[in-house]
DNA sequence: AAACTTTTTGACAGCGTTGTCAACAATTCG
DNA sequence: CGAATTGTTGACAACGCTGTCAAAAAGTTT
């Protein structure tokens, strides 16, 4: 285990830590030579700074903070979306030499505005990257302010002004996915909406209007039925639409998890996918491909968002120069075999 | 945002920063009142102690390090592994004042004993938890143990003295499951074996002969198929079973995808599960819930592993006292629809 | 009450780095 | 060539805490 310091580098390369520092921090100022000398030293040393030390004396410590809400928490099969996320950011930490810290968190508690407060206060990670649906939540996201710690959020559904946010166009890519079933000859194509406090789902139900549009299909109040993102709400929709004298040809819920419900309680009613009826799904969860038939959906970047998101809060980086605004990262149709010619 | 520090509170306290050290770290020797004294000062101040400078100070780092096979690599469905092995260690962690740094990595990456140097000597953390299958490689385990940083090796195949080790009763808990399905009737269970790298795994096949032979049943080769964990060679060997003249009523799978890739193809031959065949797995992935019939297996204890794993390496606790041996956390059978009576 | 023991407290020196600012060296200009 | 300018380097004081060790206070014994 190397115990070299600064000071080791410096006595080898005859200057001074200061002159070691610099180069190791990569600041301009140092003649090519000097350089070269204190990077032999350092090699030869196998010196590597220590990260508590700089944290002090820098004030700021080489800390990404990823919070995000705890899966566990509710026994959401949606491990998946975490995983990505912190593989976004863990690209960023890892070429950026930051570390992650995770902290999962769960919205319900009262306390949770406080949690992070400590957490922020006691870890001083350089910044926060807040993931939905906890970025929706004005108590937390006010918490987070609160420390002056700089922050993202991830797919907030409303913006506020002087914050900085990564999106992804749910809109448009529902729009789009709404265009495709039409485009298959459906005239019928059904909506099961998500939880109304997750606001990025519920942009989703203004962009299946605007495939409708598009696509010159008429809106029918019928063919919406309410969900709240679960599994269980995704299969009463489902028992709602299916067995009616004249169901529709195509279902296209709001998430996967409830388009996973359709294609079950489809299979109960016999009712053949994408034969007779042709199902459709947002985020592309991992239970998407493992299914039969495999889901058609839309990939959402959540691994790229993060990592844009994380970009934002590393110092020396352009990202990290934008003041505030809103970062858009297209989601991705994946048509797999759920999906295929209106009957 | 607190700005306090340790003088702040002294000067309110009217004591020396030392004492309030003392306090802050619980250490004894400090009387009642003073006590009492500076924890109303702190309170009072909203003081919390800079991690970067105890750290500093004590040159030891209030993190705990997860290395991890990293499930992103091989898009492995095993996500809920990591998630489950996170929350093991978050939870000792947020009891203890430690942060929790992830770190995923490839083992097949020649250069990750070197990525693991570094990074342990750049973060310094306080212990590392290792998990398999990663703990299985002695490259990996040696790259960690010259750092002199604690460590814990979750679920390696062999022991080596001197370490610290948490491991799950594998060969137990598959002999307890053969019994199982043999006390249904069952007199022809196969086995799938699982990766031959994979110690743990393969530990279940022992098990299995146990169960066996607990059961009154007689070994026999003829039941016994090779898989590697994974999905597809699930599908393989469950082709070569279930194509039989004479098949087996049962068939027990070292893992659940390959127990999941089991039950898809004999769904493909018209097999009924559990009415023709009965299939059994082990870990309890995510999926075994959510596929029907849904899967019989075995819960392993990964979050509670994790767990203990985490609070041998923090300081302060009973476990962290342990030199080094084996602690062995039970895994737990979970009935579900997948095994019922023998043909 | 003196002498000792034990408990509680504080002074002070690091821990290994970065920031500030002044000193020195090299280069350019009149 | 000296002066002015620009580029490079180093001395030193933080950063906020813990460890060591000695001093002070409190408790015990004779």
């Amino acid at each position: 285990m190397s115990k070299a310091t600064i000071n080791d580098v410096a006595r080898i390369a005859g200057v001074s830590i200061k002159t070691v520092s610099r180069v190791v921090n990569r600041e301009s100022g140092v003649r090519d030579a000097t350089r070269e000398k204190v990077e032999k030293a350092i090699a030869e040393l196998n010196y590597w700074p220590n990260q508590s030390a700089r944290d002090l004396a820098a004030s700021r410590a080489h800390l990404i903070c990823l919070v995000y809400d705890d899966p566990s928490a509710y026994q959401l099969p949606s491990s998946g979306y975490v995983i990505r996320l912190q593989e976004g950011v863990l690209r960023v930490c890892r070429s950026h030499g930051y570390e992650l810290l995770i902290h999962p968190c769960n919205y319900r508690d009262k306390q949770v505005g406080e949690e992070l407060r400590v957490l922020i206060q006691r870890a001083r990670p350089a910044g926060v990257v807040l993931a939905a649906p906890l970025s929706n939540f004005p108590r937390i996201v006010k918490a987070i302010a609160a420390t002056g710690t700089p922050f993202v959020r991830l797919s907030p559904g409303q913006k506020l002004s002087g914050q900085r946010v990564v999106a992804t166009n749910d809109r448009e890519f529902a729009a789009e996915m709404t265009r495709y079933l039409a485009s298959l000859g459906h005239k019928h194509i059904a909506f099961i909406t998500g939880h109304p406090k997750h606001k990025a789902v519920s942009h989703r139900f203004d962009g299946y209007r605007d495939g409708l549009e598009q696509s010159g299909l008429p809106f029918s109040e019928q063919l919406v039925v309410a969900g709240d993102n679960s599994f269980g709400s995704g299969e009463a929709a489902a028992m709602k639409l299916l067995k009616r004298k004249r169901r529709p040809s195509a279902i296209f819920a709001a998430n996967d998890d409830m388009a996973v419900a359709v294609i079950r309680v489809a299979g109960r009613l016999g009712i053949n996918v994408p034969g007779q009826l042709s199902v459709a799904g947002c985020d592309d969860i991992t239970l998407a491909e493992q299914i039969h038939p495999a889901l058609t959906t839309i990939r959402q970047p959540f691994s790229t968002m993060a990592e844009k998101a994380t970009l934002m809060l590393v110092k020396g980086t352009t990202e990290s120069e934008l003041p505030e605004g809103t970062t858009v990262v297209p989601g991705k149709l994946r048509i797999r075999e759920s999906t295929g010619p209106a009957p």
